[in-house]
DNA sequence: CTGAAAGCGCTTACAG
DNA sequence: CTGAAAGCGCTTACAG
């Protein structure tokens, strides 16, 4: 009896070998055919059938292969998510909200932080996978942003941008830089504050380009010149720790004449490690100065006095890339190159103050 | 001619149109065979005709169907990341490392943030995808997370899981938290500290366990006992803001006589949440109490006094948790369920000083 | 329910 | 170099 049995052909495999439906199948002791239909939903079938596939898919812990349920044509579900300058705390929670919002829509964010400069073969890698659409998040080099943003509309794969990078050939969400600017003049102007100093806002990005020109925007609103009412004093435009810039920018501004009654920063760390400087150069905040950052990340919580900060509105920014994107997943066509803006907030904390008279 | 031209079967298809080998090779006019070898550079076709594929990859932007290529039995390449926890410095920071050195080792890093619980179900999508081993990072439900082991185990898929989660059935990375504690009470009782306050270590993780257990044992070798020198006042295991937790705790602790001379927090954003809020209640660091954080994050030079803590050591996590993975990768059998402990250090700072008299 | 067949896009070994 | 064939693992439509 043993030998008869060992000379049976396709034996039932062990649970561990199953590789395969074929392997699956066998193991049940049904057709591939009738494994398949349990696998995807089809009627026809005994619910006591129904059932038994569903145990042994439990016990085994099988998974049909993706690679082969793509090939044959069902959609991958995957979208890929190209970042750039992760490693900050207002990316990481961009990124975060994202895949979660994803998931909510039945699709799966594939991350991947790309180097600088990288993006073509990363952009390769998920047409490769046949990602249904990729989103771009972080700050890009624009030309090479464009070059596969046009990589991308040639090939009819749905995209968008989170966070402008000059690249305007693209859909496009973005906070609203101007208008963030304008929410600081006004706030600082209102107080009093003629002369204004920037922290770290310098650099070839289009996010401080931006800002500069909504600077710009707001100051002759208000009848005020840019040249002799803003100073910068940015040598380096690359900076590895934000918080170390913040403090050595704030070390010269201390010694200039006239200085500076208001300062803005680049972002919540700059700003912080300016404050920090300037208070152990005993000047007094805001009574002497006042300071606004970036972001209203939780260290605008962890100085005394408090820092004013620019809230992104992060996340109704993701929501809407979101909604872009899967807008274009829906009508199977490309969103024209239009740019979203993010209407920012501002918000006051003890950081700033009435200008000191002189 | 026009309509000879228009009955011709198989027209050189439209750049934009190439979806597949088969597509790619009319168009430049050659076999998928040769297509095919050139792809996958193998040897005996001319240089011409291998610069003519390439150029017209260029060109065409073409990439052959991953999935394809897969099925045929070409290995993935991926593997799989599995985080839970995900938006915190060190986290981010250990992310994006991991990422880096898992693609100097060819592979790619697929990172997906799960909700608790879900790790079931994102296993099962990485195993449909035939990833070459999985990832695990962050802090786990220890049964679930011993479950999820489990399965990779029975697959044969190489696995290895980063910071500590009470589950002993998995290779494991983690940072020697115990040795963590002994760094610390050494140091604070060199200082004369003999009663240490808590901030919010407490609660079910595998990570608090490991500190306490240190803590008491670098305590007894000191002779002192744990319940007589120890005092924690957590109410809440879970917060929302660790910031406002430790200003919370502070808060308590402020009002305690006799109150402890030494605090150690969880993390560095409970400790100058705590740092600050002591401050606000006018006792003076580190003159009536000492003050020491964990992680060693940015955030420790952003206080005065600057904030002693214990650094992770996130490099050399990082780097062996990779050599673990790609050792099983290359020997094609799992790892054994050990445990290995990096060295933490000890960060001294000005947060920390000699224990008051009476 | 089963079983045989076709086909997704690729690679490879083989004959020419 | 080409061309035809086989096969990876799946789904689906079809005949029984």
């Amino acid at each position: 009896l043993e030998s008869v049995e060992s000379i049976v052909s396709d034996p039932k495999p062990a649970p561990n070998l199953i590789r395969s439906t074929a392997d699956f199948a066998r193991y049940v002791g049904l057709s591939r055919s009738a494994v398949s239909r349990v696998l995807n939903e089809r009627p026809g079938l005994r619910p006591a059938t129904v059932e038994l596939v569903r145990r042994a898919m439990q016990e085994t812990g099988f998974t049909p292969n993706a690679h082969a349920v793509h090939l044959r044509g069902k959609p991958t579900g995957m979208i890929g998510v190209c970042v750039e300058n992760f490693v900050t705390p207002t990316g990481v929670t961009k990124l975060s909200l994202l895949q979660q919002r994803l998931r909510e829509c039945g699709y799966v964010a594939m991350i991947q932080v790309q180097r600088p400069g990288a993006s073509a073969e990363l952009v390769r890698h998920f047409l490769s996978l046949r990602v249904e659409a990729i989103i771009f998040i972080g700050h890009f080099n624009s030309t090479e942003l464009a070059d596969r943003v046009a990589d991308l509309r040639r090939h009819h794969v749905p995209h968008v941008v989170i966070d402008h990078s000059g690249c305007d050939t693209a859909p496009t969400v973005t906070l609203d830089r101007p208008a963030a600017m304008e929410l600081v003049v006004a706030h600082l102007h209102a107080l009093g504050h003629r002369r204004y100093g920037l922290i770290g806002i310098s650099g070839p990005y289009q996010t401080v380009t931006d800002r500069l020109d909504g600077l710009r925007a707001a100051l002759a609103k208000r009848r005020l010149d840019f040249g002799a009412s803003v100073e910068s004093l940015d040598a380096l435009h690359i900076r590895r720790d934000h918080f170390e810039y913040g403090r050595t920018l704030a070390r010269e501004f201390a010694r200039r004449r006239p200085r500076p009654t208001a300062f803005i920063a680049v972002n919540d760390e700059t700003a912080v490690g300016a404050l920090l400087e300037f208070q152990s150069l005993r000047l007094r905040i805001p009574a002497d100065l006042s300071i606004v950052g970036f972001n209203n990340q939780n260290i605008c919580q962890m100085t005394r006095p408090q820092l004013t900060s620019v809230d992104q509105q992060i996340e109704r920014t993701v929501a809407l890339a979101v909604q872009v994107v899967s807008g274009q997943l829906r009508r199977a066509k490309p969103a024209p190159a239009r740019v979203r803006l993010i209407a920012p907030e501002l918000v006051v904390r003890d950081s700033t103050g009435p200008a000191p008279r002189h």
